[in-house]
RNA sequence: GCCGAAGUGGCGGAAUUGGCAGACGCACACGACUCAAAAUCGUGCGCCCUCCGGGCAUGUGGGUUCAACUCCCACCUUCGGCACCA
């Protein structure tokens, strides 16, 4: 009984002297991010005598959740920031919202609430999960993409296009996600399912806007190589998404339709003399004139709209057998009048190339497949050397290089060179010509849906399509949502919105329905932070030049191709427009990697989710923030560790603890003013950790080792107070080592840092210190130990004076007593002295 | 199939220009402090052996070199992207 009253005094007493004593970050963080709220800490204005820098981290859907994802991306970039301010560049860092999007519809359906309302509550409460992180935005540049003075200029980024003919309406073949129930982007399905939902994707024919990205594939391929600062697996996502392959457009004439063409595009011109077959697509426009009348007519077009039913997915999928039906009609040639059947191949796809392949059979193994299903004759005209081949016994195509043969007045020429004479030959004849064609498609950016960015177009019977007048933006959604069934209504279902004034002729009319891809809005929001109060334009010139481009990137690989490829084209369409004079987005982009628990990502379902609340709740912001530094270098996958938390929580507390023990000691004026040894240490420990430091953050972005090199400088710190008896102590040494600890760490634990600055009774903020310089004297070593292997093995160690040269190095290796045992009796062959380092003596 | 990235202790990860493999942290063990525990401070910590010494170790097998995690060749595994793209 008295033991345990004794233990409650004791309780007490410790917590009077809490607020001192004790590491208290959830005080600490509070306090100063209400001091910085205050004082707009982080803003940033242009000034041209300063280099600007602009780090900039992808802007989240407003879910309402922040999650471990979201806290890795800003802590890298905060931290990138923040040593980048301290570096003395004018750093814009902004921060916003990509709002629009189904969540918002869901909740409305859900909830029974406005997707507006919803979005803006949710934007309040993750900017409060934000702000908790201590992250230095300038939140007066904060953009929110459904908010119409944001769309309006999407909007009217959209008729730029439409007049510099960039945007365009067309009937196609789309991709239709049910569950969604609107059409998808080529880039936004991923094997065959919704990027999203992943609900498989149907395909359909419907008219629909596109943007005409395909115009810029040759420039979007080849900046790719000013990007140096890309990660290569990003660049070489996009280059295989573009896909651009070399080869010629050749003319085939119809045999029995005199005039009429087929236009066929091939990669290997050479092969030109090995064509056995003509295979269309089932779409191609030509399909039906030609069975027309034929005994072949009612079997093909049957075929033709049993795979019209079939996905593009289900009809090119791994397993999916090769088809092909006779049309009954034969091709002529071109170089030798040769007469090739053409025939329905559900392999074939009319939107690449002209949808029509030349089959042959020989050189290509799709051909070659499909010729012995079909008993097509294989006809070789590229041998290779030193092997004979035989159409008839081989059991693969021949792709490889050769000499062409069985091919007129092109025999005997090797393959390569035969690509361009063929062409050339074809292109003389008016048969053909040299073409380049691409993989990318263009942009499909309408949505059926109610929560985007309606796209500004009017439709008169008497005038067509009609774009809105710019004085008419924004278009704006109808605020009062109402509900269809399971689904929030489309536009469709609000006649106030349909219903308008032809702008041209003033007859009534109708507003397109459809609004934009939500991909629009976030293809130039980060031109928009640069001025996101501007009102007759979407940005600034002056600002957009002098912030443009983003200096650094941070974000999620899975934007690999989507959102970086659409921001990259957009942005050479501005650049086109004189709008700005960036054409490149991005400098240098940060693919950050994924935050793992368990060996797994971060789910519900798994019961392994850890949220940045629940950190910062128990350990503060700056702990999180460390750790997730601290356990894997940025690109890299992170594993989540509860026990990896509590050591940077431990090392966070080791500071502290250094700073409020040495604080009381400078207060008592206890210690003296020697210098020998161990001072030397300490200051060689301080500029060691500040060059690692730096270099790591600048060069490398290598955090973890960042982090480790002050680690190793605390650890210095605390084996100096163990060296030296308090008294012994010098004190400037020692605060100035602790003032470089504080300096070094600010922009990983900025609240701890600043508390801890002012604990010192340091002047001003720490976020607005200079970062500290090392001094490469103050790294040199009077004598160094050296390594002595004997045939690359280590065998012992001399301490040397540091500049001794390499033949001094080879006497002391050699004169110390256990290698001079070693070597008795051993012919030394060769020895290699390396200052510095080590030196290596080869015997026999 | 093509392209890319990566394989290092019990774990996360270091090794920046070919020069002591395993920094830093976690976990673990021991010691100090404590009546005790926690916290803290300190020490140890790749594997093996005949343990004041030595051998083996960076996915596997070769090679270059005085010296290889690092360079070259071949292969294995994992992850990611693209894939009837003519």
């Amino acid at each position: 009984m008295t033991g345990r009253i004794f233990y409650f005094l004791f309780m007490l007493q410790d917590g009077g002297l809490n607020n001192l004593v004790n590491y208290n970050p959830a005080e600490i963080e509070e306090r100063w991010q209400l001091q910085w709220e205050k004082e707009d800490f982080y803003r940033s204005e242009i000034d041209h005598q300063q280099t600007k820098y602009y780090v900039l981290e992808m802007f989240p859907y407003p879910s309402g959740k922040l999650h471990m994802g979201h806290m890795r991306v800003y802590s890298i970039g905060d931290v990138l920031a923040r040593f980048l301010r301290m570096r003395g560049y004018n750093v814009i860092h902004p921060m916003g919202w990509d709002a629009f999007g189904l969540p918002a519809e869901n909740a409305a359906i859900e909830h029974r609430v406005n997707p507006a309302i919803w979005t803006v509550e949710n934007i309040k409460h993750m900017k409060k999960q934000q702000n908790r992180l201590g992250v230095s935005y300038d939140w007066r540049r904060e953009v929110n993409t459904s908010a119409p003075d944001y769309y309006r200029w999407s909007q009217w980024l959209f008729l730029m296009m439409y007049k510099r003919g960039l945007a365009y309406k067309k009937k196609a073949s789309v991709n239709w996600c049910e569950s969604c129930n609107t059409v998808l982007a080529n880039e936004q399905v991923e094997k065959g399912l919704c990027w999203r939902c992943s609900s498989v994707v149907e395909t359909r024919d419907l008219e629909q806007w596109f943007l005409r990205i395909t115009e810029y594939a040759e420039r979007l391929l080849n900046d790719l190589n000013k990007l140096e600062d890309w990660p290569e697996r990003v660049k070489v996502m996009q280059h295989n998404w573009i896909g651009r392959s070399e080869g010629a457009e050749i003319v085939f004439q119809l045999k029995e339709f005199p005039g009429e063409e087929i236009r066929t595009f091939t990669t290997r011109p050479d092969t030109l003399f090995g064509v056995t077959s003509m295979v269309l697509a089932p779409e191609h426009p030509l399909v039906k004139k030609l069975v027309e009348g034929t005994e072949q007519e009612k079997e093909v077009l049957d075929f033709v709209s049993q795979m019209r039913r079939v996905s593009e997915i289900e009809r090119t999928a791994d397993e999916a057998p090769k088809i092909g039906l006779f049309t009954g009609r034969h091709v002529i040639n071109p170089v030798n009048g040769e007469e090739v059947p053409i025939l329905i191949g559900n392999y074939v796809l009319m939107a690449y190339g002209t949808g029509a392949v030349m089959g042959v059979p020989a050189h290509d193994q799709r051909d070659f497949d499909f010729a012995r299903k079909y008993n097509l004759p294989v006809k070789v005209v590229i041998q290779p050397a030193g092997e004979v081949l035989n159409g008839d016994t081989m059991n693969e195509a021949y792709t490889g290089a050769g000499e062409m043969v069985n091919s007129g007045e092109f025999n005997d020429l090797p393959n390569h060179a035969g690509m361009e004479k063929v062409t050339a030959y074809l292109e003389q004849q008016g048969q053909g010509r040299f073409q380049v064609t691409y993989r990318l498609r263009d942009w499909l950016i309408s949505r059926q849906r109610y929560w985007g960015a309606p796209i500004p177009i009017i439709y008169c019977d008497g005038c067509g399509i009609v774009p809105v007048p710019e004085e008419d933006l924004p278009v704006e959604l109808p605020l009062e949502v109402e509900l269809s069934g399971n689904r929030v209504s489309g536009l469709a279902h609000y006649e106030s919105f349909t219903r308008v004034k032809c702008p041209t002729c003033g007859r009534e009319a109708h507003r397109e329905t459809d609004t934009m891809d939500t991909f629009i809005c976030s293809s130039w929001y980060f031109m928009r932070y640069t001025s996101p109060q501007c009102q007759d334009a979407p940005f600034e010139k002056e600002a957009v030049d002098y912030w443009m481009p983003v200096d650094q990137y941070i974000g999620g690989i899975e934007h690999a191709v989507l959102h970086l490829l659409y921001a990259r084209f957009f942005t050479k369409v501005l650049y086109d427009a004189g709008l700005s004079k960036a054409d490149e987005p991005f400098s240098r982009l940060l693919a950050q990697g994924m935050v793992y628990k368990d060996g797994a990502k971060m789910s519900k379902s798994k019961g392994n989710v850890v949220t940045p609340d629940e950190i910062v709740e128990k350990y503060g912001a700056d702990t999180g923030r460390l750790f997730i530094l601290f356990a894997a270098p940025p690109e890299k996958d992170l594993d989540w560790s509860d026990q990896g938390v509590e050591g940077c929580h431990r090392f966070l507390r080791r500071i502290w603890r250094l700073v409020i023990d040495c604080r009381e000691q400078f207060a008592t004026g206890q210690g003296g003013s020697i210098y020998s040894t161990n001072e030397e240490t300490l200051e060689r420990s301080v500029h060691a950790a500040i060059k690692k430091v730096t270099l790591d953050i600048q060069e490398r972005y290598n955090f973890n080792t960042a982090i480790s090199a002050i680690m190793e400088l605390v650890n210095a710190a605390y084996a100096y107070r163990q060296v030296a008896a308090k008294e012994e102590q010098n004190q400037s040494h020692l605060k100035d080592a602790l003032q470089k600890i504080i300096l070094l760490i600010a922009p990983f634990a900025p609240h701890l840092a600043e508390e801890s600055w002012h604990l010192l009774e340091q002047k001003g903020s720490v976020h607005r210190q200079t970062w500290p310089e090392f001094d490469p004297q103050k790294l040199i070593l009077d004598e160094v130990e050296i390594v002595v292997q004997i045939n690359g093995k280590v065998r012992g160690r001399v301490t040397v004076p540091a500049e001794c040269t390499e033949e001094e190095l080879a006497q002391f290796a050699k004169s110390s007593e256990r290698v001079g045992e070693l070597l008795a009796g051993k012919m030394i062959i060769k020895v290699i002295a390396v200052p510095g380092r080590l030196v290596n003596i080869v015997v026999r």
